[in-house]
DNA sequence: TGAACGTATGAACATACGTACAGATATGGA
DNA sequence: TCCATATCTGTACGTATGTTCATACGTTCA
């Protein structure tokens, strides 16, 4: 946890350009928001995480096991993920009988992903399960 | 590290739609890319970075002290943040004197960040260093 | 040349994080 | 009712990660 920039008095800090310093920090988005900002980018920085919420960017919606086997990983990873997942309203869940099928729940991590993936070339393809593109 | 996909054999593996699982994968970047793209996000998971990274996009060029007063963070931290930006080729260094001036390098990066900015609502003032946005 | 300064680095530490294993819950069918 | 299935959960463990402290490096100026 870092120390909160509002409360910070300039004392005991260097400045080379203060009137600079003094105009990010006026433009600095506050400690909640920096906070969701870097929690929803953590939930994209693990490789079983992005599998998973790029193989429902894909398929748009998917039961556990399904997801397990399209991502290479156990059924167990796969329910802890999907429900930290759950926890931070990314993913949400449809329950049939003892079937849980997951679907992406926010379109700016969509978003996020669209452009993770045009980062690394990858074209994401067809698809118009409940969103865009045609 | 997780276990590679492609050296998958989808045995042990039960599905509930083998096509639409089938379909998944053959979609699914390879481990490389995906091991990319999830460090880009990993660094941007840390708030003392993200901070870092905003004010970079916000002014355009900053010195590590600046940098330091503007985030709320103590030189140290910042030096060990944009050694890791460094080394992933995020950010960009020009030394003048004993000064060092760093710059956001990396026009995918500061897509993610105009993105998620826009996600928790906050508007990207104006800047014209050496990008877009009039 | 030596001291002050801005920055960079290494090592040590505490903690967060992902993973695996075991077991629990709940649903459906014989 | 009993068992198999699909998913979920708790715990424990090893590793990765951020932070701090001390120190080193390179530059400027007296």
């Amino acid at each position: 946890m870092a120390g909160s920039l509002s409360s910070l008095d300039a004392c005991e800090v260097r400045m080379i350009d203060p009137d600079r310093v003094e105009s990010v920090r006026s433009s600095m988005p506050i400690d909640d928001d920096i906070n969701v900002l870097s929690d929803v980018f953590g939930l994209l920085s693990d490789q079983g995480r992005l599998r998973l919420l790029i193989s429902l960017l894909e398929s748009g919606e998917l039961c556990v096991c399904d997801l397990a086997a399209a991502t290479g990983q156990n059924e167990s990873s796969v329910s802890h993920a999907l429900r930290l997942l759950r926890a931070h309203r990314v993913v949400q869940v449809r329950r049939s009988g003892r079937m849980s099928y997951y679907r992406l729940a926010d379109s700016h991590v969509r978003l996020l992903l669209d452009l993770g993936l045009e980062h690394i070339g990858h074209a994401v393809t067809v698809r118009m399960h409940d969103g865009r593109r045609s």
